[in-house]
DNA sequence: TTTTTTTAGGTAATCGTTATACTATTACCT
DNA sequence: AGGTAATAGTATAACGATTACCTAAAAAAA
């Protein structure tokens, strides 16, 4: 049915070896016989099967995103699909496939891993941070299989992984806030236990430690992800005697639920109360006022971990290389002009 | 490197033949040798190559899943992943790879779709509707390959196509809206030349006509699909002499946009002015009040969507079967409690 | 001019799996 | 018993592209 090298080199009156060296632009071809090869596969229309390319390569040209989604929970995660386009716009610019993989739990991962890397299915694959356990990274790591993590695990030591500054953000964010003229600062946390609330606070500790700045300890509070929690975090934070002039959210539904509580109050964001939050969601910019946010961009994140992981297959004893993206400051209402070099004064 | 059938076969002392049968349900083949290759692929830890398999039969076992993906327009199409999630958990259940590709143009998409089809690289393609051109489609219609075209596109009728019923959703939220004893009932759309816009609109109005009501010409408005939009024609409805006693907008921006206007007015949600919107985002359960909403199982379009195409591929002269998606009706607070049998007296 | 080197191209094996065609054995009927 | 049919298994040719290894001619060097 298809055309295939036998028929161009049938017509053009050549041996297969033939085509196949012109495919693949090697030399010791003469420029006339090239030219007429190449004008019969236009004519035949012929392109060359990826399928038996592939095989005889012995490679798949097909990368796995493979990410845990859990429906109805893309709010917590709408960052994934951005981390997908931008891994997939570098594949994409290499001619690498990239299949997405979407499983409900870690052992599901476990599995689907298993089969990928024992069936050949691919010849990389990027594991969302989420989806890791320590028995998939250490079975990627015996296999010398060619993967990067998304999101930093405890455990992949042998392993690259990419993963945000959450550090780095908290920081930024009670610096930029200083820059504003702010001083009582109040930080609204999620779980305890959650790795990058405590980063993002550990951020903020050690900038004021550094700038010899503090603050009041019942002025830092856990609570949920929860625009809910936000509310009652922010009401206990308003029956104190003195209120912080300003306070980090560590998320944007708890920064929702905190503007409630201030605006019950009667008192006014930015003037009263400055307020910054994490990540740009749609949300940052839509709500009432508009949030200042320290945000990543995923999309390049996405692109990074493509290239490392294209950079890995073709060069599989690669050196282990991590890498962190650094966080950057969007400015919008919820927090006062930065104080120029006058008031300071 | 790598067990193949041939080891297999070696160490199980029979023919790769009967390896191959017994991996691939045959019969003719006994079930002590049976039972004994399977205990020595065990042993081996053997895994069939899947490029090889799929090149000796002659397909990719791989779908593309193709979209127009404009980055920092996620807002507006959030719905993409999840079809893409739906897509993929059928796929991954008939052990089918589902690859993703993003294009930033309908030319983009043609020329890659120009390849897919020409270098076999996939058994079929779901098309994002943005994506589509005529010129695509004709081209997959020609080349007689697997294709289902989520979002149904105007010159698509030898194709299959799956879409959501816009019109039903306009009458379901009109319906709705009657059934909570709304009666002077506006309509806040987006840009006039909108299909979708159009589409619901006509939905609220067929659905006003069939029961016999009727609307004040002026309570039909368009704009943009933004906040700001939906702030001012909400203000203008407001100008009126006779108010609405609900409000459909078109958009989960407008409805916020709308929802400020009304408490700028100090009139309350739902007990003034009811509200119904469109697409259930994160957003139309946190803003306050929570939006009822009508809503498309985008999920369940892309699980759909994926089973048809497989269908497709399976059995390629299928007749051209299209389908349409039933919209849902979600209940939160922006609508008063439906009449029950008692008040209706 | 002869020898060597480079260029141009062909032959055939190969990748791992499957399918077709075959042989050999066993079971089943009259 | 003799013949047919079913069962169990093997040998081998594909699938389409690539490549190592040839050969022959042309170009360069001696």
């Amino acid at each position: 049915m298809a055309v295939t090298i036998k028929d161009v080199a049938r017509e053009a009156g050549v041996s297969v070896a033939t085509v196949s060296k012109i495919l693949n632009n090697k030399p010791y071809i003469s420029e006339k016989t090239r030219q007429h090869v190449k004008e019969v596969m236009k004519q035949l229309d012929y392109h060359p099967n990826a399928q038996a390319s592939n095989f005889k390569y012995k490679r798949s040209n097909n990368i796995i995103f493979l990410a845990i989604t859990q429906l109805h929970t893309a709010f917590h995660n709408p960052h994934m699909f951005e981390i997908l386009c931008g891994a997939e716009s570098v594949t994409k610019k290499k001619k690498y496939n990239l299949s997405f993989v979407g499983v409900s739990s870690t052992e599901e991962a476990y599995t689907s891993v298993l089969e990928i890397v024992g069936r050949n299915t691919a010849d990389g694959i990027l594991v969302h941070g989420s989806a890791t356990s320590r028995h998939l990274v250490d079975f990627l790591v015996k296999s010398n299989f060619p993967h990067i993590i998304i999101g930093r695990p405890p455990f992949a030591s042998a392993s690259c992984w990419i993963d945000i500054n959450n550090r780095m953000s908290g920081q930024m964010a009670m610096e930029y806030l200083e820059t504003c003229g702010y001083s009582k600062i109040a930080f609204l946390g999620g779980p305890k236990s959650d790795e990058i609330s405590r980063h993002r606070l550990q951020g903020f500790l050690s900038y004021m430690n550094i700038n010899g700045l503090t603050t009041q300890e019942d002025f830092i509070k856990y609570g949920e992800y929860t625009k809910e929690s936000g509310f009652t975090m922010m009401e206990e934070l308003l029956s104190y005697g003195t209120l912080p002039d300003a306070v980090i959210c560590e998320n944007n539904l708890i920064a929702m639920g905190a503007v409630k509580a201030i605006e019950n109050k009667n008192l006014s964001i930015p003037k009263d109360i400055g307020m910054i939050t994490f990540d740009d969601y749609p949300l940052s910019q839509l709500i009432d006022p508009p949030l200042t946010v320290i945000d990543i961009d995923v999309y390049e994140m996405g692109n990074q971990a493509a290239t490392i992981l294209l950079r890995k297959i073709n060069n599989k004893n690669l050196s282990v290389q991590s890498f962190v993206t650094l966080p950057n400051l969007i400015v919008r209402s919820s927090t006062r002009n930065p104080r120029t070099k006058k008031d300071a004064l």
